[in-house]
DNA sequence: TCTGGGGTCCTAGGACCC
DNA sequence: TCTGGGGTCCTAGGACCC
């Protein structure tokens, strides 16, 4: 048996901890540059703001209902996760978090005589101890687990019956599910639509469609050769999954990332490339450090600068380019040089700039001893002691502390985050004042 | 005015190896 | 009459996830 932890609305869960008069009003946690929905209050849900949505076009809405609005505060966010998942492990040591809000237990190993009442320990302890609800999706497969979640938020209404509103659009109601028989598993798939299960997207669902496929169900009972020849080994799995067979296992130690990505749309139009080469800078330097936090280096840094495909009167550019580090390296100096070079190549003057990417890639374990022959680093264990220096003062005393001089100075084409909430946990200056 | 950010896995095809 | 067999690596594209 597997359990899943989903947190419910997690962000506006996040908002609403030190703020109890957010409590029965319609809340929206907003995307960087506060452009589009990301969280939704059951309130919000309610009242028909869709997830994803651009937040100007439901200014209406928004004005109607006094629906509150947050930019997002992944730092708050982060370290509620934290605590969550640290409860969590008390509960079971074999965990694998899933994402930001999210975790699987294996419950393979543990006597558990009743596991709706498991379940029900889980969601009482976060709640009480954090404020957090959560939904718990238990049975003997991850993608049961996550049916048995979305079951939660789709059926107020008898079981088998689907709710009134849209996929995805469900509120929840109770606390946990269990899908621990064939005919609970069952039941449950023939109320979920086949495009909410894990792993059917957009394409699949429609694909499935049209061969007449609609519910989970008719997933279940589809036809092993046919699953395995369209949609390849992963819907086979997925195919199994829903009829109980375990497939995906517990990945409890993820391996390093094998891949970075740091990128952000910018406040307002770049034209320069003075201010494209602060904003490269600042991505590189964020990539780096997650690189050297995860002990890696990287052999190959690619940049990409875009102007806004939403604006279709404007001249659209979209520009990227690689290259190769023969060293490997996670000095954020150095990656920022390489990152200019690339953006030299692909910088064309006269267009309005949106946003900028960096990738790092070809990233090895930092001890891996694939040094340039060609090159006698003896730099190399000297910049290893100023990251490791760099490193600690921002872990210390917050975020880009200390900085290269290439990431500017006052950052005009920062995004715009006009409504963000204290970082109530990790931020001393912003602590929860009750009375002054 | 205004539309997010960060990842993974699989497959097919081409180049190349012995 | 006749053209091997088996493999890896890389890339692009497509799908998915939160």
């Amino acid at each position: 048996m597997f359990a899943l932890i989903d947190c419910n609305n997690f962000f506006v869960s996040c908002e609403k901890i030190f703020n109890p008069g957010l409590e029965g009003k319609p809340v929206v946690v907003l995307s960087n540059n506060d452009g589009c929905v990301i969280s939704r209050s059951n309130e919000a849900k309610a009242i028909g703001i869709p997830m994803g949505i651009a937040i100007h076009k439901c200014k209406d809405l928004i004005a109607l209902h006094n629906v509150r609005l947050f930019s997002a505060n992944f730092q708050l966010y982060g370290d509620v996760s934290n605590r969550i998942m640290s409860i969590l492990k008390d509960f079971c040591s074999e965990m694998e978090i899933y994402s930001i809000d999210e975790a699987f237990l294996n419950l393979k190993n543990m006597k558990i005589n009743d596991l709706q009442k498991y379940g029900q320990e889980i969601h009482d302890r976060i709640y009480r101890w954090t404020g957090v609800p959560v939904s718990v999706g238990i049975s003997p497969t991850k993608t049961l687990c996550k049916a048995a979640n979305e079951y939660l938020k789709v059926t107020k209404a008898s079981p088998g019956l689907r709710p009134p509103s849209p996929k995805g659009e469900g509120i929840l109601i109770d606390k946990c599910m269990t899908l621990n028989t064939p005919e609970k598993a069952d039941a449950a798939l023939s109320a979920l639509d086949v495009g909410d299960i894990w792993g059917i997207g957009r394409k699949y669902s429609e694909f499935l469609n049209r061969y007449g496929m609609y519910r989970a169900i008719d997933l279940k009972n589809a036809d092993d050769r046919w699953v395995r020849t369209t949609m390849s080994v992963v819907g086979q799995r997925t195919v199994f999954e829903l009829r109980g067979t375990p497939c995906i296992e517990l990945d409890a130690y993820p391996e390093a990332k094998k891949m970075i990505i740091s990128s952000r749309s910018f406040g307002r139009y770049v034209t320069t490339k003075e201010e494209l080469k602060e904003s490269v800078a600042c991505y590189t330097a964020r990539a780096a450090t997650k690189l050297r936090s995860q002990g890696s280096v990287c052999g190959i840094i690619s940049v990409a600068i875009m102007t806004n495909r939403h604006r279709a009167n404007l001249k659209q550019y979209y520009g990227t380019t690689h290259c190769s580090i023969p060293t490997p390296t996670g000095y954020t100096p150095d990656l920022v040089k390489h990152a200019f070079k690339c953006l030299d190549e692909i910088y064309k003057p006269g267009y309005k700039y949106k946003k900028a990417l960096v990738t790092l890639s070809s990233i090895v374990p930092e001890d891996s001893g694939k040094i340039n022959m060609f090159e006698q680093d003896y730099a190399f264990e000297k910049n290893n002691k100023i990251m490791k220096a760099f490193d600690d003062i921002n872990k210390a005393w917050g975020k880009e502390k200390i900085r290269i001089g290439a990431m500017g100075e006052t950052q005009p084409w920062r995004a715009k985050r006009e409504m963000v909430s204290p970082r109530y946990t990790t931020v001393w200056e912003e602590i929860l004042v009750i009375n002054n």
